[in-house]
DNA sequence: TTCTTCATATTATTCATATAATAATTTTTA
DNA sequence: TAAAAATTATTATATGAATAATATGAAGAA
C-alpha cells in the first residue's frame, strides 16, 4: 500500500509511487537485469490501479532505467544507461546516506563545469545580469548567518552563472548544482554555524564577473568549489562518528 | 548505431507518439506557456488512444518539458526547465537543421568535460580498460577511409574515456557526445572523405591514457574537438551554400 | 470599492476492463 | 533432428466511467 497520506513526495499517486519506485531502484532494491514484478501484481501490491503504475513505468523508461517488452517483462537496466544527470534521479541518488565517492563524483563534475561557466558569465553577461547576481548578492549576505534561509539565494546565485552563459546545455546543469547545494545544506543542518566564511569568494566571483574577468571568475569558483566540498566531507565524517 | 535509449520512432505507438510531440515541442511549434490540446480532442488527433497520449505527456513531464494540472491544463513549461541532457532531447534538438549556435553550445559543454574526463581516464583506467581502448583504435584504424563504418567505434572510443572515469555522472554525458559524433557523421556524409586525419590524435590521447599522462591527455582531446568543431562548421556552411 | 467566500465548469487523474500485439516456450510436423 | 505451428504469459492499446483538483467568476462582506 502506497503512504497515502501527504509524504515527501506529495501530490498526485503518480509522483508518490514515481517516488517510491525510482528510490527503490536507485537504492538497488532490484539489481540490474532483474525483471520487475508484473504489472497487474505490482500495481496491486502498490496499492494503485495499473493505469498509474503503467505511466510510472514509462516515465522511468524515459530516463533510462527500464525497459518493458511483451512476454518478457519490465527489467532494470544497467546502470551505465541510467540518465544521472536527470534532476529526479539526481534527487534519488543523493537522498539518504551519502558516501564519500559520492561526493567525491558530485564535485568533480561541478569543477569541471561551473569555473568554465563562470569564465564564459564573464565575457557573455548584460549589465542587467550583473546587477541581477549583486542583488542575490546582497540577499545571501542578509541571510549569512542564518542557515536555511541561506540557501535559496545561494542556489540562485550558482544558477545564475550557468544561465548567464547562454548555454542550454550548461543551464541544464542546474539541477546537479541545486543536488549539490541541498545535499550540503542537509548535512551542515546539525551543526548550523551559517555560510559568512563564503561570502568573500562569493564576492570575489560577481566582481569578476562584472569585470569581464574570466580568469579571476575561474580561480574563484575553484576556491569556493575546495571550500564546499571541504564542508561537505566534515559534515559527513562528524555524522558518522555520531553513529559510531 | 548506438543505442537508442528509449526508442527511437520505430516500433510502439508509444515511442512514435513520443518522438513526434517532442520534436513538435523542441521545434517551436508550441510556444511555452502555450496549453496543449485538450487530451481527448489531442489523441483522436494523433489516431491514438488517450492511454498512448497521456503516458507520452507524463515521460515528457518527467524530462521537464510539460506540465499538466487540472482545470487548466497541459502547458508547455519555459525553455530553461527542459532538461537538455536527456538523450531524446538532445536528439530532438539536434535533428533537423542546425546553427552555429548550436554547434558552439555543443562544443562548449563537451572542451569543458571530456578533457577532464580524458585527464581522470589516465590516472584511473586499469589495464583491461587500456587495451580495450587500443582495440577499439585499432578498429578505427581499419575503417578510417570508410566514413559510414568509422563512425561507431569512434562513439564508444569517446565514450569509452567517459566510462573510464569511474564517475557515474560523467558517464551520463554519453549522450551527449553521441549527439555531437552523429550530428559530425550526418552532416560529413555528402563529402565522404574519410577520417583518416583524425587518428594520429586519437592514437595520442589512447598512448597518453596508458602512460597515465592526464596533461598530454588533456591537450590531445582538446586539440582533438578543435579539428572536431572546425568540420561540423566548414560542413554546415558547405551546406548553406549548396540551398543558396 | 476591495477583499473574501463560495459555487461551478473544466480538466486532469484514477480506476476498471477488454482486446490486440508480441515474443518466449512448447508441441507438432516433415 | 529441425523447422513450423500452436500455446501462453506479458505488455501494449483502447475505452468508458467515476473522482478529484482548481481556475474562474459570481456573490457576499467589510
Amino acid at each position: 500500500m502506497a503512504s497515502r497520506p501527504t509524504g515527501s513526495a506529495s501530490g498526485s499517486l503518480h509522483a508518490m509511487v514515481l517516488n517510491q519506485i525510482g528510490l527503490g531502484i536507485v537504492r538497488g532494491e532490484f539489481a540490474p537485469g532483474d525483471p520487475l514484478p508484473n504489472a497487474d501484481d505490482w500495481s496491486a501490491a502498490h496499492g494503485v490501479s495499473r493505469t498509474v503504475l503503467r505511466e510510472v513505468i514509462k516515465v522511468l523508461a524515459g530516463k533510462g532505467m527500464v525497459e518493458s517488452r511483451p512476454k518478457t517483462g519490465t527489467r532494470i537496466r544497467p546502470r551505465s544507461e541510467w540518465n544521472f544527470l536527470d534532476p529526479d534521479v539526481l534527487a534519488w541518488r543523493y537522498s539518504g546516506t551519502i558516501s564519500g565517492e559520492d561526493v567525491r563524483e558530485l564535485f568533480e563534475l561541478r569543477r569541471a563545469i561551473e569555473p568554465m561557466a563562470g569564465a564564459l558569465a564573464a565575457e557573455r553577461a548584460t549589465p542587467e545580469q550583473v546587477a541581477e547576481l549583486e542583488a542575490v548578492l546582497a540577499e545571501m549576505e542578509k541571510f549569512a548567518d542564518d542557515g536555511d534561509r541561506f540557501a535559496e539565494p545561494d542556489l540562485v546565485f550558482h544558477q545564475a552563472i550557468l544561465r548567464m552563459t547562454g548555454n542550454e546545455l550548461i543551464g541544464s546543469l542546474a539541477a546537479l548544482i541545486e543536488t549539490a547545494l541541498l545535499l550540503s545544506f542537509r548535512l551542515s543542518n546539525d551543526n548550523p554555524r551559517g555560510q559568512r566564511h563564503s561570502m568573500p569568494l562569493h564576492r570575489e566571483v560577481a566582481s569578476n564577473i562584472a569585470a569581464g574577468n574570466g580568469e579571476g571568475v575561474r580561480k574563484a569558483l575553484l576556491a569556493l568549489l575546495d571550500d564546499a566540498e571541504e564542508d561537505v566531507r566534515r559534515a559527513i565524517a562528524a555524522r558518522r562518528g555520531q553513529h559510531e
